[in-house]
RNA sequence: GGGCGAAUAGCUCAGCGGUUCAGAGCGCCUGCCUUACACGCAGGAAGUCGGGGGUUCGAAUCCCUCUUCGCCCA
């Protein structure tokens, strides 16, 4: 009976299973999803990793998440689709090999743009499956015969096609306006990509001397002084009346000294400042406009990298400076020539490179921008009318908004690294075209042609990502099964980067949603709620604790430690107490299976063959219970409640299995040699049955334990899996209200035995004198059959339940329901502290009765409170007062006052 | 300035109209190496559910307001 493959090790050792599950996983290509099944497709994308990236906890949680939903939707018979891969991350990657070239001494203009595009692309060949082998670690089951990468050819094309289609549309077109400049990767970026964030700055109030004006000068105030040096024109509100005399007049342009016109112009907040601005068209996005209704010069006074340049309009002293120590020698002059008046405090907002962090420069100059307008109206509507659903729903209103006032995205980046926008020029007669192939020639006139040196927004290429995965513009089969997806998993932080535009290209492109769910996730941070940052050094390296404590503690700790879209909160500087969780319930799962497969046969009787209505009673509330915790893990994650989920398996594998049943039974499979045979074999299968079910419910959580037990289980087949099992179905024939209401007043006596034992302080050794009296016939009914269970969890000598004692020197107990319990404690018991005790439940419980007794006697209640709950509010009545009754007597017969 | 969210045991969080629902995990206290597990077992202490007001027969749970914190957008 005990084979050698029962022989566990008493601790869980994760490092000898995961890696070989996960091969055996991989070569029974239990992760690949069949385009030709008869089975419905579920189909999630990965939100690619840049392919630069080495996994942290924000990735370990959104991967995590996306794999128990992937393998709980496989287990259920779908055809499981968990589509891999990397994003080419134009300006992260571009910034990476830029650092490397520069340990070398050279920036990528010393290697030119072939040569260093044929670096990066070294680079990445070398890291860029670093970050999909991580995923293996954790237990991913991603299709990784499906892999992409969004430079692929392939994938090339799909961004192409979209670009050319989009053009045909007369939905791209060049823009001459100010965007938001990175002076250090020196790119535009998107209004998405420059992130605002408040900052402490300074208001400057400065004086520009007015030609015959009303008074010698006008006051404006600015954040940045710098840029007065472009300065075009003062402006106030049309309806200022402080400043009406001085519109029309001129103003003379501080430094530069050359005169500019005071306009009025609508634009101007009369609030700000002094209610008058200085106009700066070509680095300030709103003075952009006002320069266009006035017609105003429009002069750069800088360069790409942000220092001051200027033939004219910059003195020589400021010459090349860098914008911020140009602030301050402007400032400087200013004060000399007493034109500066004051300086306040000022808190903002200001734009910060998403990827560098520097701060960003509005600049004025041409770009690529697709029109929004017509793409956000399908996505939009389709929020309206459900057909995409977000999780948790509140996100909703942000979504709503941002597609409400969408504006039109600035998809050209002046990098190397990335999908080159086809658009040609004819060098002869400088006609302009979007081409799905490398034109060299001028189709309109045969001139030389030439393509726009800049790359497309790497969000142009991934907002793709659920089709052009699949081989679109073709029609492929994996197209047409795969396409539209269900659910998208990730992080808000990319809902208007990533999901939205997934969402308009998905209707645009496809005439389709591209999934129906996208669940947002919440963000890791540490236990100061700062959120994990390689920069803060506060991070958490998944694959440490992998190492440490295995992946299933990982997943478990991510899983059952954060609620629907909150944030999971972990402590970097105590990974132990962090993960003990995961790995306090991997160790415990572990052995529960090492006790249940050491008592199992080699054959174990299917659960049909239980004739349910004559099983003890133990056996029929742990059937019960498995049958519930199946119903409610379900319900759980078909809402992405995957924390309930988790939780819910919890309770019943060790709250119930292990601490209730498992105990119970051991006395009948300790008889199992002796006469017991029958009911041993009807624990056999009791117990089979209900770890087999837990294992299934746990393995979308923690597949590798789960697993590895599974396997072990009798009965295997050989190539068995249960990664592609069949997820457990709720039998009714096994639910059994009753058993498990007689079941809780077992546990309620045997807690009361426990308690008595615990506050009179009876060794754990000293073997009890029990008596248990039942309320009702049922009850009595109850105790008898789980007389061995009662003995055995409560330390039990001699366990009468026929009512009658041999002394009267004990510990008295009233159970829930009415039922007593009366425990032998000759010598130990102290009269007065069993008085003390009984009135202090006799208190409480008078207590609870006078509110309850208040509510029924309230007509109130009673007239409009439903009818079931006031039936219940009764029954509970009665049931208190018996209890009240027991105790009551008890008191009496103690002798207590 | 606009919008959203959070505030419940020492910590991280469940619960979101009906008192044995004031809970879990970690931590803490007491006692146990009871032949699956000390990464464990048994028992226990611990919160006027952020403040105030309201709705209701009944509120941690709904509404208003204030305070504190976080996020997003301008």
């Amino acid at each position: 009976m005990t084979a050698t493959r029962f022989e566990l090790p008493p601790q869980y050792d994760p490092h000898a299973v995961e890696r070989p599950l996960y091969e055996r996983w991989l070569e029974a290509g239990a992760f690949t999803a069949r385009v030709d099944s008869a089975k419905r497709p579920y189909v999630i994308v990965i939100p690619p990793p840049n392919v630069t990236a080495v996994l942290h906890m924000g990735q370990g949680l959104n991967n995590v998440t996306q794999d128990v939903l992937i393998r709980f939707e496989r287990m259920r018979g779908r055809e499981a689709l968990w589509l891999p891969g990397t994003d080419h991350a134009g300006i992260a990657t571009q910034n990476v090999v830029e650092r490397l070239i520069a340990k070398e001494g050279k920036t990528r203009f010393d290697l030119g743009r072939e040569q260093f595009v044929e670096r990066v692309w070294a680079f990445v060949r070398e890291t860029g499956p670093t970050i999909l082998e991580q995923l293996k670690v954790i237990g991913a089951s991603c299709d990784w015969s499906r892999t992409r990468f969004t430079l692929d050819p392939a994938y090339s094309r799909a961004v192409r096609e979209a670009f050319v289609r989009l053009w045909e549309e007369d939905l791209i077109y060049r823009g001459h306006r100010v965007i938001h400049w990175c002076p250090r990767c020196l790119t535009s970026l998107s209004d998405e990509e420059a992130e605002s964030q408040e900052e402490d700055g300074k208001l400057y109030f400065i004086r520009y001397p007015v030609e015959e004006g009303p008074k010698p000068y006008l006051t404006v105030a600015t954040t940045r002084p710098e840029t007065l040096l472009c300065d075009t024109a003062v402006a106030v509100n049309p309806n200022d009346e402080r400043y009406a005399a001085f519109v029309g007049k001129v103003a003379r342009l501080p430094i530069v000294d050359i005169p500019i016109p005071i306009l009025a112009d609508d634009a101007v907040v009369p609030e700000f400042g002094t209610g008058a601005v200085k106009v700066t068209p070509a680095h300030d996005a709103t003075d952009f406009e006002i320069g266009l209704r006035h017609k105003l010069e429009m002069p750069l006074v800088m360069t790409e990298d942000g220092r001051m340049e200027h033939p004219t309009r910059v003195p020589k002293s400021l010459s090349g400076l860098d914008r911020f120590d140009a602030r301050v020698k402007i400032v400087d002059l200013l004060k000399e020539r007493g034109l500066l008046e004051k300086i306040q405090p000022y808190r903002h907002a200001v734009r910060h490179c998403y990827r560098c962090d520097s701060v960003v420069e509005p600049r004025l100059s041409d770009q690529w921008f697709v029109k929004m307008k017509p793409l956000a109206e399908p996505a939009l509507e389709a929020y309206r009318s459900g057909e995409i659903r977000l999780v948790p729903e509140r996100w909703g209103a942000t979504y709503q908004n941002w597609m409400e006032n969408i504006r039109d995205w600035n998809i050209s980046r002046q990098l190397w690294w990335g999908h080159r926008i086809p658009v040609f020029t004819c060098g002869a007669c400088d006609y302009r075209w979007a081409d799905r192939e490398d034109a060299t020639t001028c189709p309109k006139c045969g001139g030389p042609a030439e393509q726009d040196p800049d790359v497309l927004d790497t969000w142009f290429s991934s907002w793709l990502w659920p089709f052009a995965t699949l081989g679109w513009p073709l029609e492929t089969p994996d197209l047409k099964r795969f396409y539209p997806g269900h659910t998208l998993v990730t992080a808000p932080e990319i809902l208007f980067f990533w999901v939205a535009r997934m969402i308009m290209a998905g209707y645009h492109f496809r005439g389709a949603r591209p999934f129906s769910t996208v669940y947002l996730h919440g963000t890791v941070r540490d236990t100061q709620h700062r959120k994990m940052s390689k920069s803060l050094g506060n991070g958490i390296d998944p694959l440490d604790v992998v190492r440490l404590y295995g992946a299933d503690a990982l997943r478990w700790t991510t899983i059952a430690g954060v609620s629907l879209g909150s944030d999971l909160i972990l402590d970097p500087d105590d990974l132990a107490t962090t993960f003990a969780p995961g790995r306090n319930f991997a160790n415990k799962l572990w052995n529960i299976g090492r006790f249940i497969l050491s008592q199992l046969p080699e054959h174990v009787q299917p659960p049909e063959t239980l004739d349910v209505k004559h099983l003890p009673l133990a056996d029929r509330w742990i059937l019960s219970r498995a049958q519930r915790a199946i119903q409610e893990a379900t319900a759980s994650l078909e809402q992405f409640r995957l924390d309930e989920a988790a939780k819910r398996c919890f309770d019943f594998v060790w709250k119930e299995l292990a601490d209730w049943y498992v105990e119970a039974v051991k006395p009948r499979l300790a008889a199992a040699s002796g006469g017991g045979a029958a009911t041993a074999a009807a624990a056999h299968t009791v117990l089979a049955h209900c770890f087999d079910t837990a294992l299934r419910l746990l393995h979308p959580v923690v597949p590798f334990i789960t697993e590895e037990l599974w396997q072990k289980l009798p009965g295997r087949e050989e190539g068995e899996l249960l990664a592609v099992a069949a997820w457990p179905e709720p039998k009714d024939d096994l639910l059994d209200p009753e058993a498990e209401a007689r079941f809780a007043i077992v546990q309620d006596a045997i807690s009361a035995i426990r308690n008595i034992r615990a506050e009179y302080r009876v060794s754990p050794k000293t073997q009890l004198g029990v008596v248990v009296t039942g309320r009702t016939p049922e009850a009595r009914r109850a105790f008898e059959g789980e007389r061995d269970t009662i003995s055995r969890l409560a330390q039990i000598r001699a366990l009468r339940l026929d009512g009658r004692r041999a002394s009267d020197a004990g510990a008295h107990a009233v159970l829930a329901d009415g039922s007593e319990v009366f425990v032998a404690l000759v010598d130990a018991i102290d009269v007065q502290q069993e008085c003390r005790r009984l009135s202090g439940e006799l208190t409480r419980l008078d207590q609870q009765l006078v509110g309850l007794t208040g509510k029924l006697t309230n007509q109130q209640f009673v007239a409009r409170a439903p009818a079931e709950v006031v039936a219940k509010e009764r029954e509970k009545e009665r049931a208190w007062r018996d209890q009240r009754q027991a105790l009551a007597d008890k008191l009496k017969s103690l002798g207590c006052s």
